[in-house]
DNA sequence: AAACTGACTAAAAAACTAATTTGGTCATTT
DNA sequence: AAATGACCAAATTAGTTTTTTAGTCAGTTT
């Protein structure tokens, strides 16, 4: 169609501004300028910055359980469903820019909106494991436990793994991480 | 004897302090006037507030090595030496406000020299317990893996449980917290 | 004279103020 | 009717002054 889509060019804006320089560092009137937009065209969309934000965190909550979902298999084992979501996940990270520069800033600043944002994110992949662990338990495939706690733990290991052991050691590879995993939390240590 | 140990005054007199407000809010004023000793005295003994900051740091891990050492059973399995170990770690946190404390500035202030201290607690943590673990691994008890890794993920794995979870649901009780590990870490969720 | 002290200093932190930036509005333009 | 950008109040930042604090050292005490 001949009328430009403002509200796609804005959101796209917005996002490559977050992803370049975070929450805080971003402005209404550069986003505006990227989206070759009035700045009081945004606010046509958007009641303010921060629902702004929140759309894009939505659109990353939805990519990231788009990606789980294309490698997800029902008639795969748990232990290769985990391999694969750990691989993909690992992928789409390194990838995706926004995700970093938020983790960053959340580290680095703590500014409040990119903390609940963040902390949204996570609840939402959560969630999102508990049905997958639902179903595995359903399946007679791993032991009767608390699904959220378990995908709590999960994810948990997961960020220890990829993010902290960083601080002290060379990072983990992919393959090192879903062995560690296998490990730990489906095989267990006991010999 | 007569003579008075200001060396350990003024350690006793910091500990409280630190304890009480942290690093940053603790001045060498107050420590002087909570030991009753001049404040030049302090630097006869302490080359710096930080070097001041750093012996009551080495007592809090020795502190915390003794405690696990008066659990740990040599003939017990690992699982109750686990569980054990949990127990007695999670009484002594409760107890130890200069813990408590440091985790809150860190946290809330990120100050550098309790960052690079409570890094120093965690790594000290980290090789005592691997060790312990490296001994399971020759006693047949636990599978062959890297000790230091086993080691930190365990010890995340706990955080994680004790710290994060409480964000967001009702604090666990320490028993638990040890079946969780028991599950998780030990037996592994496959069925 | 050896141990200890607290007034002192330079440097860091906090409080305060001025200047700038920014989220959001709305009268005007397209 | 949709879009705009000058405008404004509120928030941030930069700059300055004041206060606090780590560390020293001349002098006091034992």
């Amino acid at each position: 169609m001949a009328v430009i889509d403002r509200k796609k060019l804005i959101l796209e804006a917005a996002a490559k501004s977050f992803s370049l320089f975070g929450y805080k560092a971003t402005t209404m009137d550069q986003v505006a300028k990227l989206a070759n937009v009035g700045k009081g065209t945004i606010y046509t969309f958007f009641k303010t910055k921060e629902e702004l934000f929140d759309d894009i965190i939505n659109s990353l909550i939805a990519d990231i359980r788009f990606e789980v979902e294309s490698v997800l298999d029902e008639t795969s084992t748990i232990l290769d469903n985990v391999n694969n979501v750990l691989v993909r996940i690992h992928a789409f990270r390194e990838s995706h820019q926004l995700t970093i520069k938020l983790i960053q800033e959340e580290r680095d600043m703590g500014t409040q909106t990119v903390v609940e944002a963040m902390q949204r994110v996570e609840q939402s992949i959560i969630q999102y494991m508990k049905g997958i662990i639902q179903k595995a338990i359903d399946k007679g495939e791993i032991k009767d436990c608390d699904p959220e706690v378990t995908a709590f733990v999960m994810l948990k290991m997961y960020f220890s793994l990829v993010i902290d052991w960083q601080r002290n050691h060379p990072p983990l590879k992919k393959e090192e991480i879903a062995k560690l995993f296998e490990l730990y939390l489906l095989k267990g240590l006991l010999a």
